[in-house]
DNA sequence: ATGAGTGTGTTATATTGTAACGATAATATT
DNA sequence: AATATTATCGTTACAATATAACACACTCAT
């Protein structure tokens, strides 16, 4: 297990708060279910998978089926709660679900933490030389792979 | 079909000798297989998908499974001479293949019209910034999803 | 020739993701 | 309140993407 050290009941709480908080603006209905599997997702900082989230759901006694765990997942997509990671098939939560924004992902091969990062630049780098081509951007993924600093260390 | 217009056939034989050279040069083997595969996905500019390289092989009186495709992709990959799309699942062939680079795609996701960019300051500022964390950049996946000038053009 | 390494064929299976239909629950309209 | 409408969820079945494992053939070096 990766250190990166600290207090990760707040970061759950702080994140299901945030989440409870936009969705009762936009009102969006964060149901029991899209509650828990998002609640799945932040049990760490790392990638975490649907077929997973389907196992910890159905080890709660329900009868998870595949349906019920990507629905969860387009809605919580949907509402920003959680970023895909497309070189993963893999899904993270996102700290600043407020407004939509770029961001790019650092994703340690090691121990599969993820960090989500906003590199100032890139987002416009691309924008521009896309513009340049006459390309209109719609979306961006940017997933950086490599080596977090705790595995480095233990190494 | 997009616009894009060249002459496609000078393209695919420019990427064939390429593959031919680089191969040569470091004793690696473009078999008939692996050539004909390459070939394939520069059928065109568009994404192509794994299944669909295994239904024209099929076409072609063998009778081709996964296996067979998926190798000659990991060869194809590790001679840096297609790119995978991680957020598509899809190849599309590389015209730098001489060395290995960073490089940025753009997605056309009207008419899968991919371009490869090389957009100067990307991949140093996503280095810095993930330098200044301690991560350790072993690669990064950066694709721009959007429309194209002629699918512009054409609505 | 023997053995190691590589490439290909083949079978089977693993992993990831959707389509479609019905039941139920929440919301809106009358 | 009663009804109509919509959103959510359960379920079955299946599609799409990818790999494991083993067998065989070929090359090259001993
Ligand atoms: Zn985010
Ligand atoms: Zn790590
Ligand atoms: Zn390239
Ligand atoms: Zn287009």
């Amino acid at each position: 297990m990766a250190s990166h050290a600290h207090d990760h009941e707040q970061c759950i709480s702080e994140a299901l708060g945030s989440a409870e908080r936009v969705c009762a603006q936009r009102g969006a209905r964060l149901t029991p279910l899209r509650k828990r599997v998002l609640e799945l997702i932040w049990e760490s900082h790392e990638a975490m998978k649907a077929y997973d989230l389907l196992d910890r759901l159905g080890q709660e006694g329900g009868s998870a089926k595949p349906p019920t765990v990507y629905r969860a997942l387009d809605f919580l997509l949907a509402q920003g709660l959680v970023h895909r990671i497309e070189s993963e098939n893999a899904y993270v939560g996102c700290r600043h679900p407020e407004r939509t924004h770029e961001f790019q992902l650092l994703i340690c091969d090691d121990c599969r933490h993820v960090e989500e990062i906003a590199v100032s630049g890139v987002t416009e780098a691309l924008g521009k030389h896309a513009k340049k081509q006459g390309f209109t951007v719609t979306s961006q993924t940017v997933e950086v792979h490599g080596q977090c600093p705790s595995c480095r260390d233990r190494a």
